[in-house]
DNA sequence: CCTACAGTACACCGATCGGTAAAGGAGTGT
DNA sequence: ACACTCCTTTACCGATCGGTGTACTGTAGG
């Protein structure tokens, strides 16, 4: 179930080497000739191996996605506590930044590939929408009054930390601090309702 | 002051075909002869008024960054109160995003241009710069009792609520209604301290 | 009238793009 | 011995990339 494909161990090394380059210096920068370069490996074992640049792409990204929310879910389940968990995808995000530090794979690839129709576009998006549940699973499980409205806020907290991580500022301790004030909030019993 | 350049007719729908299709399909996926195409101008024509598709690139950044800073501080300018002002960015973003349905620009553009010494990455990475320094100062100016706290986490509703914009959710609403009860809590004088 | 300049038309450049053809070497299982 | 898969080598394809050279036209100003 975690491999559906054996992969070999040319695909392997060229799966590795795009996702260095692509991530570090974009999708539609980096041609499959450099590569083929970079691995080892001749263009003609890639194109064997993935049929075509875009689905290195696909593959590129939804290696990502697995190795990201493997993550994140052993830090849910290493959360002390209900609450903490849910706070979990944004701890994750401080390990994660450590060695990407070119921001969110899938934000830049939305970026460079517009188009909704090609497929590492939609690996992207979904990547997004399967944060947004989580946010929203970890805040019922908390017992939080508004799930909706709390994943909304975590994930507009998450994505404004990955997007400003590039400038020097240390925006996720921010955010974490101030996720943690919005959790604790919707979680108390006490007075909670929209504001003016 | 505010036009350094003369630009010609010419240069003038060169810039606006650039802007239109760098925006949309992302700068390094649009070649500069679909740009003289699309504005109805030979592509020695671009090379005289631009020079490269680099600095395009930068005038393309530059106009755009122009344009959002008027519509920012035209917002501020129509504020009902100082603690408003430090909002306006943020409702400025409402009246900005119907027009661009792509997210941020610049944002777009360091995911495209990861090289720091490009005069592009230079250009959008000022942007973020400027806004965070405005954040500060509405923040000061509103009476703020931790301007830097405050900016910092404007800057990343501000920067969530952009990216996430591609997603179906309001997400800038819940950005505007966070923001609004933090400058609140931050301008009241009572207990306020490092929460836990 | 003449110059200066913006712009056009068009051909051209080397480099790189994604992708393919054909043939063969090396290892493995039958 | 056989076939099979993996991978290699080398050469090649049409298209597009950013960028240039050159000669011509229209037009405004002195």
């Amino acid at each position: 179930m975690s491999e559906t494909k054996p992969m070999t161990a040319a695909g392997r090394r060229i799966l590795d080497a795009a996702g260095e380059l692509f991530y570090s210096r974009g999708i539609t920068a980096v041609g499959v000739d450099l590569i083929a370069e970079h691995s080892g490996v001749t263009k003609r074992t890639l194109y064997n191996q993935f049929g075509s640049k875009d689905q290195l792409v696909v593959a590129y990204l939804e290696e990502r996605e697995q190795r990201w929310q493997l993550l994140v879910r052993e830090t849910i389940a290493a959360a002390a506590s209900p609450i903490e968990a849910v706070l979990a995808p944004l701890e994750a995000q401080r390990t994660w930044n450590q060695n990407n530090p070119r921001g969110c794979a899938f934000i830049n690839a939305l970026a460079e590939l517009p188009d909704p129709t090609h497929p590492a576009h939609v690996v992207a998006t979904q990547e997004k929408q399967w944060l947004i549940d989580l946010f929203r699973e970890l805040a019922a499980a908390a017992g939080c009054s508004a799930p909706d409205t709390l994943a909304t806020q975590l994930l507009v907290l998450h994505e404004g930390a990955l997007v400003t991580q590039q400038l020097s500022l240390d925006t996720l301790s921010v955010s974490i601090k101030l996720a943690r004030e919005l959790v604790l909030a919707a979680t108390s019993t006490e007075s909670q309702a929209a504001s003016a």
